[in-house]
DNA sequence: TGTTAGCACTCTCAACCTCTGACTGCTAAC
DNA sequence: GTTAGCAGTCAGAGGTTGAGAGTGCTAACA
């Protein structure tokens, strides 16, 4: 169904004064919003349309309209066909300069500067892909019978852990193994790692329970099941009024407080550069939308950078954020000068 | 001020029913309580009596009492006094079995075990202590100029991060600084190195920059700003009907929403093994109440385990199972026999 | 002097009403 | 197709009322 220009524009005007204030917007409103001479009561029959259509909703009879799912997924369309806004965020290039550092450092303060750009609860996950490249695996004897396993990987050192070893093997033994595991596994993938497990020599049968244990952590890891979830900014959630209702904070912080359950949830968009995912049909309880972006560092995909916020929320500054933090992490830097464009005004265009 | 038995009595039924019901109490359900045969009107008497001395107040004339800190106060020093109720938590022996593991999982998995066994919200700090004893530090190559640090102590791997070393030093460089670095950390405590520091004769100049920069790392991570702070069970708050008031809500996530300040917070109360803190005397907003547990992995101490709740908190369960966990930590297995005592009443004793 | 029964009093809470203001949908005219 | 005008609807604020809960006080009693 195609929109005539009028109602796409009210309708964008409408989706943009709600996200503003979160009160229900009247004719009147939008009369005054519109610019060119339209009266209320012209606009009354294009809402009333609107409605018919599934883009707005009314609380009741004497109230204004507010928007459905459906509206600001037009509008989210339109955000995402449009030019970016550049929202430049200071303080993200900084740290990022120095370009290998402990990758959950970076994390957590990227999340924390997202969060504080957008006033949004913001949340990354470290996916475990099958895709990143092993640099070199160290052994590192912890204690009798106990080595501590260091994975580096092109973009940092992603996962160590502790395994068990054979005890009483002499004391070159875990030099030993160290070489010949860095044999197998250097310079692969996950997924090639994972393939090649079976084809252990005899040579190599010694250390045969020291792979075991290692291609398992690594699986484990890749399965996804481990995936780290950094959670920045819960509590911005109460700036915003959907979230004064007690059961929209509780769904909320259950969402947050199921770590494994939200990293999956986050991950399993499949390969969209930046997918939005609107309230209860995209299976968000508590009137809550999510924006995730994934992002990688130097060419791997590494994870996924996302806000989690109310439906109601500012898909346009929010989009722009996720966007530049995107290719601060890519290396593109942003241009210099200051002058952020505005759009002119909301209107939604439908897609041909 | 030494208060009359049958005060104590009727102060600790009135504490232990709140805990329970979350409402007021009245005379009526005192007089039920009590057992022996008492007149409401006598228990209304020294109801009155003990509001005056600061132990109850009443939301309005018409209402019963509720307890105020200080009768929260007075209860737990008779709860901390009493012999531990023994309460055995499934699960928590299983994975401490094996005693060098990742810290982190440790902690997260006791985090989750304490919250769902309490059904409160429950944090625990590693502390950054300076009597860690430092087994073994490993600088690892990572990359061009950046090594990995890997610190081993008694109680596994605490510490692991990203330094910048010379370029081009040759390929003996870095075992080379592996070596003197380790002669010099080996077997000390922080506050061992934090003192040795000065002390780096001429052949370690070479290494200098090294040093300075472990070091560095070192006094930061023991200056305890780098708390490392897990949080379990946020939603579980939502069971206790104080934070259906939004106000104690939204205060009760921001508390857990600054690690940083949840981290300073949690180990600034000196060398008490077991501390309670109720309320705003307590410098906790949001109607909350913290019970933390200091815990030591084979002697040093490690960090706090605790428990965030409404102040209206059951201390007697919330002790009892940090109690247990942390004689679990210790390595003191708990008896295995089941029969857990009850406590016949509720009787506060005030100290002599 | 401590304990008790009885009663008047106070206050909350829920139900119910009314009034106002906000917006709408509809209609008739342009 | 657009508009002015108007009747209709509803939420929310404010006020009233009655029931229920629980107290404090008093006077009598052991």
């Amino acid at each position: 169904m195609e929109l005539s220009s009028r109602k796409r524009k009210i309708l964008g005007l409408l989706v943009e004064r709600y996200i503003k204030t979160a009160e229900p917007v009247s004719s009147g409103e939008i009369k005054t919003l519109y610019g060119e001479d339209i009266s209320s009561a012209t606009i009354r029959s294009e809402l009333a349309s609107l409605e018919e259509l599934g883009y707005l909703v009314q609380p009741h009879v004497s109230a204004g309209r507010i928007p459905t799912e459906a509206a600001y997924k037009l509008y989210v369309e339109n955000v995402l066909a449009g030019e970016k806004k550049e929202i430049r965020v200071a303080g993200v290039r900084d740290y990022l300069g120095k370009k290998i550092v402990e990758i959950e450092d970076v994390v957590r303060n990227t999340a924390r500067v997202i969060s504080d750009a957008t006033n949004y609860t913001s949340v990354i996950v470290i996916k475990n892909t099958d895709d990143i490249r092993i640099r070199e695996v160290k052994l590192v004897e912890v204690d009798a019978g106990k080595a501590l396993v260091v994975i580096i990987t092109d973009s940092g050192v992603i996962k160590d852990n502790i395994i068990e070893i054979p005890v009483n093997m002499g004391s070159g033994y875990v030099a030993a193994a160290n070489s010949v595991v860095n044999d197998l596994f250097a310079d692969k993938t996950l997924r090639d790692v994972k393939n090649a497990s079976a084809s252990i020599d005899d040579e190599m049968m010694q250390y045969h329970d020291i792979f075991d244990k290692i291609i398992k952590l690594l699986e484990e890891y890749a399965s996804g099941r481990h995936n780290k979830v950094f959670v920045e900014g819960t509590s911005k959630m109460f700036q915003h009024p959907e979230f004064s209702e007690i059961d929209n904070a509780r769904d909320f912080i259950r969402l947050l407080d199921e770590k494994d359950k939200l990293g999956e949830l986050m991950t399993n968009d499949g390969d969209i550069e930046l997918s939005v995912r609107i309230g209860k049909p995209d299976g968000l309880e508590g009137n809550c939308s999510m924006v995730t972006a994934r992002y990688s560092i130097g060419g791997a995909e590494i994870g996924k950078a996302g806000v989690i916020g109310p439906e109601r929320m500012d898909y346009d500054k929010v989009v722009s954020v996720l966007h530049y933090i995107q290719k601060v992490f890519n290396g593109e830097e942003a241009p210099d000068d200051d002058n952020n464009k505005e759009k002119k005004n909301g209107e939604i265009r439908t897609r041909e």
